[in-house]
DNA sequence: ACAAAAATAGAACAAATGTTTGACTTTTAC
DNA sequence: GTAAAAGTCAAACATTTGTTCTATTTTTGT
């Protein structure tokens, strides 16, 4: 590696720092003092390199305006709701109990803001795989289609099942050779999981 | 509310905004022509408003010194380790396939460094709740106590599986009345799981 | 409605910050 | 090894930018 490039990923890696540190990027003479270099001029012409080259973006004759082009990885941002109470709005302020961040990745391609998480309760799903204590990941919808994992309110209570529906009734499965499924009228989807998150 | 918060709390959304698109923060100038001030002094009383109430944080006589003090949720950020090759370091640039994060509250207090995520092959963890597919989040450790959940290097290739230690042997156990423990000397632990992530 | 307090405006100032120039030194490529 | 290219340095410059000051207007609390 040439020892102008070592000093350009020098320079960058300063950048990120200190960035991160400040919440500002810095001036080319605070750069300058922590590269061991004695010009600006130098500072300068590496920033130009850098900004050729895809790393940074500036903006004439400001102050501080180097843009690190960096490339973040994508999150969705949700909250954790505790115990769901009847009529009232799922995520609703004094539901929440928490907020979460997870990559977009391990989710599938769902809106931010129709996101929540849930901590499952009991073990009706356990042969799927989704334990006591788990946290569901759920995107907020009225409807899913037939034999996927959904969050649904019986009872006034929210519950964690498989989804089935006939032209005549709904039905919830537990994955669990120990509960019965519940049927009736009175059942309303209010989520589908999308994600399970345990920590061990 | 007071006219004044009011416009307190425009200029805070101002520069959160700002920020985020640009990557630093506003100048006063900026700030003044973007909340319909047209007093530089107006903006410089707001924003020492703001320090004192703790929602940012100056450096005098610095520019676009502003320094959001957000409550950014605290995260970790691991790579994805594809195929696990032995000899080779396991977190070697060419077996990561990709980076994640996730909230720091999601696995235990672990050092970020010290982590990283591997697909589970197959099905004999399914009675722990851990199913082909399953990502599980890996905290890198040469030993785990009995009884955890650990993966393993069996004949150079990664497994995932309960871990006992007796005086004299090791024995990796699974979850599923289909499958043996495997027993052997040649056994090394290379982490501990300690979270699992389904994507549904 | 009224007086006090707070907010706003405009201008001038001083400090900081990015830019440019030219000479010198080191590194690179053959 | 040598010449060309690239990098470094120092100083001077122009612009941006935060600060301060004073007068005026608006808002607030009674």
């Amino acid at each position: 590696m040439k020892k102008s490039e070592q000093k350009m990923q020098d320079i960058l890696t300063f950048i990120e720092e200190y960035t991160k540190n400040s919440g500002y990027p810095p001036t080319y003479r605070e750069i300058s003092a922590n590269v061991n270099l004695k010009s600006i001029n130098s500072v300068k012409k590496y920033l130009d390199r850098l900004e050729l080259s895809g790393y940074i973006k500036k903006s004439g004759f400001k102050s501080r305006s180097i843009d690190l082009v960096k490339q973040e990885i994508p999150t969705v941002n949700f909250p954790v709701v505790g115990r769901v109470a009847a009529g009232q709005p799922i995520l609703a302020e004094q539901n929440i109990e928490d907020r979460l961040v997870i990559s977009s990745s391990l989710i599938g391609n769902y809106d931010d803001s129709l996101l929540f998480a849930l901590k499952v309760r009991g073990d009706s799903m356990i042969d799927a795989g989704i334990n006591d204590g788990d946290l569901a990941i759920v995107h907020s919808q009225n409807t899913v289609e037939n034999g996927e994992i959904a969050v649904a309110m019986v009872e006034d209570k929210a519950t964690v099942k498989y989804f089935y529906k006939t032209k005549d009734k709904i039905s919830l499965h537990p994955a669990n050779a120990l509960y019965k499924p519940i049927e009736g009228k009175n059942i309303s989807v209010i989520g589908k999981v999308v994600a399970i998150i345990r920590k061990i």
